[in-house]
DNA sequence: TATAATTTTTAGGCAAGACTAAAAATATAA
DNA sequence: TTATATTTTTAGTCTTGCCTAAAAATTATA
């Protein structure tokens, strides 16, 4: 069994080891936990103990096959209660990350089995990001920036970027929500600005916008 | 805010003054927590600096009105919760105090009045015992021993009191289990013994039975 | 009431997980 | 390639919450 500072490490290695695909420096664990370097020197020594990770001096943290596996399931609670949050509780997104940030480390195999097929087994959680399965596995997502689809074409919002509370009540404001269809009917090059449609809506966005806004298109 | 053991000394300590109805003891609060009583001397005087609880010496511990109510919010949620797991995702009742023991400490005053509202703001949890209003404010519990219900009333198995493994192999042979409609069909004053109905079936319990059974009864 | 038993507190320690300051290793630049 | 800057590690501390062992206070008993 793992601590709450041990899972927590251990899902910030999970996290930065996919987004720079290499060993995990240091420092960008302590930037991402707010942590200082030194906390981190000692708790990935630990964890090297008890082989989660891999860990050479100076040369950055690797997650086992083991550690993946603890640090998936730990996001894995995270994403489904973030999904319970907003589909039971009617919380918005920019609400739920904080209480999930709780809520995913609570210790009972029972309840993510259960609480999983309550939820109708999501794949995805409110922001678009994928669920990884009981096994750890996820399903990768061919999400794209707004910004990137071509006019005429349409995708489904299915998550967003930059998550500030502004930005999702924009969208709350605007209907745009996950599951949306959204069509983008003209986009003028000059400077990124579009016209879309959503639902029986059409109306237009800035650059900055279609920036932040995930959809899956085919 | 309290700590995740802060939180816990001021839930045993309120069970306890309500059971003895008095000053609690620190050798009581190491027992209900099973920690040894020099901790407890340590936590206590903690807690007393922060004016959540009244301590003297040798003279055991009282709950604030501050602790009392802070207390009383644990206890919500605990009972909240257990009425999430045993409503919403199909736990049986004696499945949920573990995983209701962690949650309780779920940081977020929205979460709890979001979740009241999700479950229909209930008044019991599902082991008959009351749930603190927001306030802290408990109705009187619905729990009672069967023993203590009249001739032709009925009640719902909501517990035992004394879990002895031959008192539960009795209750299993009876048919006998959590949600089983209990009526009492004639009642012997004199001895205290019953004949009871539990579904098709109609048999003789003695005063001890009766006396370590639990029933909710309206 | 004096003595024994029990309860409670004090004193000192330990592990987890954070920190600061300084040293060592690595990376960058002149 | 040497000097400088950055990153990382080590060494030593601190707080929380627990422990053991011993002392002190209270309660029970002879």
């Amino acid at each position: 069994m793992f601590t709450l500072a041990e899972e927590n490490y251990l899902k910030a290695i999970y996290h930065l080891e996919f987004k720079f695909q290499g060993a995990v420096s240091t420092n960008a664990i302590a930037e991402k936990l707010e942590a200082k370097a030194s906390s981190v020197t000692d708790m990935v020594q630990k964890l090297a103990e008890k082989r989660v990770v891999s860990y050479t001096k100076y040369k950055g943290t690797h997650l086992t096959p083991e550690g993946r596996k603890t640090a998936a399931k730990v996001v894995r609670k995270h994403r489904l209660w973030e999904v319970f949050l907003v589909d039971k509780l009617d919380f918005q997104w920019d609400e739920v990350h904080e209480i999930a940030e709780q809520l995913e480390h609570i210790k009972s195999d029972e309840l993510i089995v259960r609480l999983d097929k309550y939820l109708g087994s999501p794949e995805f959680d409110p922001h678009g990001d994928p669920i990884p399965d009981k096994h750890g596995n996820i399903k990768k997502t061919k999400k794209r920036l707004l910004a990137e689809i071509e006019k005429n074409q349409q995708g489904i919002c299915v998550g967003v970027k930059e998550s500030s509370a502004e930005y999702l009540r924009y969208l709350d404001k605007k209907k745009i929500g996950i599951g949306s269809e959204i069509t983008v009917v003209s986009k003028e090059y000059f400077d990124g600005s579009m016209i879309i449609e959503v639902g029986k809506d059409q109306f237009y966005i800035s650059k900055k916008i279609a920036e932040n806004l995930y959809v899956q298109a085919n």
